[in-house]
DNA sequence: CGATGGCTTGAATCGGCTCAAAGCTTGTGG
DNA sequence: CCACAAGCTTTGAGCCGATTCAAGCCATCG
């Protein structure tokens, strides 16, 4: 696959690929338009805040960052997860101001593209803007994937879940394989993630190991049983329609193809 | 206010106009597009279900619909509400298959635009296609809010903030007025909406009752007290972003207006 | 080497759920 | 115009997943 590594836009263009067949000039216009203007950002750091008036469409290069919300008793909601490659949403310029708030997990570094610009691309090739709304589109589907998580899912499900989701939307812009993925969720983070207690997640973080399903150290998470994970969760990567270019047997793969860990021993316990 | 009622696309048109000054000939495309191939769904039927291929952009002309999906154990989730005026997200074109159900809640009348009209719509006026965006926007900030509600308010304020943001969604197109609203939602349905039992929403609306602040009958909901509901509620309007033509004193009015119901009373249980 | 932030543990509690049954409405057909 | 069915609403009792509170532990980093 073209990597268009070496540029911020890296990420972006690999997503923005990934719904439609974008050409070499319409790939020099994304990068352009979003690497026009950066900003980084130090991990934990805000990056706007609720109220704020947006002056321009917020793209995360690279890094992860999250938009929240406090609630009554100081606890936060985490209302959306943005990688490398997505926008934040609601930091469109349309909106008047911003409903939630912005916070880097990682450092981060953001492109900032300005209303005129964004425009311009839009208007410039309907593929990219087709590409935008689609965009706009899955990061609808995945809210409503979250809603329904949160509903139909409990404690387990809900961060197994959360889990098969992230490595998907990272590996389909390259920056996971091998059922291994960059984890620099906090069990906080994810507590304000999924709508649980820290110490809940906690709990329930120990028990995904004692199943063997996942493996977590050093800011990096590997799924022992992809499978598994993926059935425990009743994970359906429909809603993330990245069909195009991968197809249903990739996806399929990407989540089916690893060993299960069989029956092999050190699982004696109730 | 301009009134474009006996057309179908009456409540479109005054949605779209929150955020955008449509000139007559803007408004008038946007009509013919609306209302070319329109359809008729009886209360309760299915409109589309997952897995579907969306042939045409959704949106509702008349009546309520929702979106939902099912859980393992038979209940089901409502991933969103479409009122009048509101387009039925996903149903867009853009997307492959859709990602979950659609249902009518009431006896509904869609409009459905072709992808080709839909595109023309788009291109030729930036206003239309801004406020198409904004449309998009909305629909993806109201999910923002029932995240947080499903995760920071109880059971009381969840259901206190979905009449709330109703109320005023319905408002904003002239389809309710005096704190009054139709409601042809079932105790069941707000169970699905709020992921609540309908055993628990039942008690929830009697409390409701109890303290004053709504009053239910004949699918009509009256806010009795719509500044207690909303203070119950948190309920912040901020995130439905119709501050252009509903300006910040309107939106207070419109909630914090109603005479609070006083000591007058007949209040007099436990 | 102390401090800060993240992780782990236990015990008590509670909001909302499940199950089960009975009362209401509303609409329909005879 | 009544009777019945179907679906919605109401009530009670018992239960459970997840929370809260309160410590203590463990790494990492300046």
């Amino acid at each position: 696959m073209f990597d268009p590594s070496g540029s911020l836009a890296g990420a972006l263009v690999r997503r923005l690929s990934l719904f439609s067949r974008l050409s070499v000039e319409e790939r020099r216009e994304i990068e352009l338009a979003a690497t026009a203007r950066t900003r980084r950002i130090a991990a934990r750091e805000r990056i706007a805040a609720q109220g704020d008036r947006p002056r321009y469409v917020s793209i995360v290069l690279e890094g992860w960052a999250c938009g929240y919300k406090y609630g009554r008793e100081g606890n936060r909601q985490i209302l959306g997860l943005y990688l490398p490659g997505e926008h934040c949403d609601s930091s469109i310029y349309i909106l008047d101001r911003l409903d939630h708030s912005l916070e880097a997990i990682t450092d981060v570094t953001m492109g900032e593209i300005a209303p005129a610009d964004f425009r311009c691309l839009m208007e410039r090739s309907t593929t990219i803007a087709e590409a935008l709304w689609w965009e706009e589109l899955v990061s609808s589907a995945i809210k409503r994937e979250w809603i329904y998580s949160l509903t139909q899912r409990n404690a387990i499900e809900r961060i197994a879940h959360l889990i098969c989701e992230l490595y998907l939307r990272l590996s389909s812009i390259g920056a996971a394989t091998d059922h291994r993925m960059p984890f620099p969720l906090t069990q906080i983070d994810i507590a304000a993630t999924t709508g649980l207690s820290p110490v809940h997640v906690n709990r329930t973080m120990q028990e995904l190991r004692r199943l063997q399903l996942i493996c977590l150290g050093g800011r990096e998470l590997r799924m022992l049983d992809p499978a598994g994970l993926a059935d425990l969760a009743a994970f359906e990567p429909d809603y993330l329609h990245l069909s195009e270019r991968w197809t249903r047997e990739q996806q399929q793969m990407t989540l089916h193809s690893g060993a299960r860990p069989g029956e092999s021993g050190a699982l004696k316990r109730s």
